[in-house]
DNA sequence: TCCTAAGCGAGACGGTACGTCTTGTCTTCCA
DNA sequence: TGGAAGACAAGACGTACCGTCTCGCTTAGGA
């Protein structure tokens, strides 16, 4: 592991830039020599810390996760409601962040092997009760893109509702079919 | 509108040598170049046609969704699951389409215009009911995007059930809880 | 073969471009994008018609020495003084093509190029006599070398002395011993 | 002065690395990465020797003029066959030398200085003859090239014959006739 | 004998040239 | 005369090299 400031100091200005940029201008069209001058960076050096601007923003992205996994408060799922609050107030807090990875371009790859995480921790969760009546492969990823759409929507949609309503409706749309779902035997 | 047969020819050409590099490649790495050669056209000819490789691709698109509502029965709403049924039949049908424009490449902008299609024709089929006690825009949102979601799992899993067993989860999973919560009144 | 005038243009525009810069600056510190900015040309167009630099010199000094021996009059050697003048007005009058092959730099694979045929022609005109004292390869690669080597202190000088003056010198210094030595038998 | 067996050992080492890799793969194409690496010195270090490739190679070249200088025997000049045989012998001993020397790259520069002071020994050496017919510049230029040139061609094509035979040849072909326009006065 | 100054390996960095690629326009040629 | 072929400008890409620099470690050679 590197522990050279300088290294530290390049990359987190290349990370810094890429961030700047994409609120600009989107992520497909930006550059590498357009990051390397925003970063105050030679271009030549982008390619000592990074194979392709996939991989900064996957940087960017996995560090953002990381912070944000470290911020999110444990035991939510004691009310629905109150868990969809906490998840909008985050999404809100953490917007360019959740657009980069919602806008579908570089960090896709990202988005699913976010998603492919969730929805891992939701089985393990839920996998102890009774089987389903549908197969909890199924609910469970169910619930993982329904909740992912309806952030989407709402931050699209410049966050038309609050977050405690956004909660009520998270926990009436999602959760409450979902839990009903998940606790009925197969017949 | 032109009526010339080599025109028609040509563009005929670019389309099929478009879906065939779609699925050797995927849709990013094709260029412009290697398209004209696969479809055994001058490269300066593809311009001529179409302005760029997304309008190529929304072509291809449009022509293919045309076809698909010519081919969808209507009034599939009687029966959710029968609905639901009739739907993974034609998405085992129409494989190639809906694999690209979930894909998440270039289709991702006319992926969110058929979405938007699909919300509006909810909203306006469900609109005459009482306000329901969440807003109808993110019911039908939701209806959709869950649908999308299922139907791409589906494809990416290689279809592990058979459209019937889908059908019966589509109407369980996703049409009940929202019929539920369409017909209910703000309280 | 290329008929396209634009091709012929835009090779003409790199000749003369090259033959420009290697007056103000030398040929070696020329670069490739300076090169095709000073003959109005795009950077990848130069890759376009030579694979480098040196190939450019190659193809500019090549046409020249062409054109060069087209305006060479036959029939030379009746006059030992005369052809060192015919030699010498010609090395004036094409001064920045004898500069550039007796620089040393990229044409130096075209200057041996040049002497050996030259040594060729010389040993094809007097192979017919009696085997010298001196091996006539010797004798030839001499003549030539000699004669060059004087052409460069000539340029190199800035021509102190008229053609006049040095073809009699040429005629002295190196044409008459190699005629005594060539005609000599071996003893 | 620099008394530190580091930096002698360091230059020393830069020196041999560049003499090996000369003869592997020419002079232009070796890189100041790779010599250091051959040398077993950091990059870095080798610029706190030389400022450039260029030096280096003047460096080694210089050392070897001075120790070839060393080991000529003076007062050669008595017996011209016996003067050629010794510069031949000399130049079959430093055949790497003068390779490099004559092989048209980066010591080209150093050849020129050679080149000058040798025809500055000559003209010295022959100045207080009376004026020849010929000016005595070109007739010591003429001396000294045709020399280098005859040296060359013998070495490029692998000593075809022994030193005494050359020394013959450098005594007839260019020693005696410029001998013989030295002394002669002008008409 | 110890200590200070220097040589040194390691390698990050800015800068620049390279040769390749792609896009969209524009010109030439041919059927 | 209209489409096919492809030359062209523009510019990004990823690689290589250069020469500078800064960091610690090690080693001289004087105090």
């Amino acid at each position: 592991m590197t522990t050279d400031p300088r290294v530290q100091r390049t990359q987190q200005r290349l990370r810094q830039a890429l961030a700047e940029l994409v609120l600009q201008q989107g992520y497909e069209s930006i550059s590498i020599r357009e990051l390397a001058a925003q970063a105050g960076v030679g271009y030549a050096t982008f390619f000592r810390h990074y194979p392709s601007k996939d991989a900064l923003l996957l940087d960017l992205l996995q560090r953002s996760i990381q912070e944000m996994a470290r911020l999110l408060p444990p035991g939510l799922d004691a009310d629905p409601a109150e868990e969809g609050r906490l998840i909008f107030v985050h999404a809100a807090q953490h917007q360019q962040l959740y657009r980069i990875l919602l806008s579908g371009g570089g960090a896709l790859a990202l988005l699913e092997e976010v998603q492919a995480a969730a929805v891992a921790e939701v089985m393990r969760r839920f996998g102890r009760q009774t089987a389903p009546a549908i197969p909890l492969e199924i609910l469970a990823h169910h619930l993982v893109a329904a909740t992912i759409a309806l952030i989407g929507w709402w931050l699209q949609h410049d966050q038309p509702y609050p977050p405690p309503r956004m909660g009520q409706i998270y926990a009436e749309l999602i959760m409450r079919p979902f839990l009903a779902l998940v606790g009925q035997e197969r017949g």
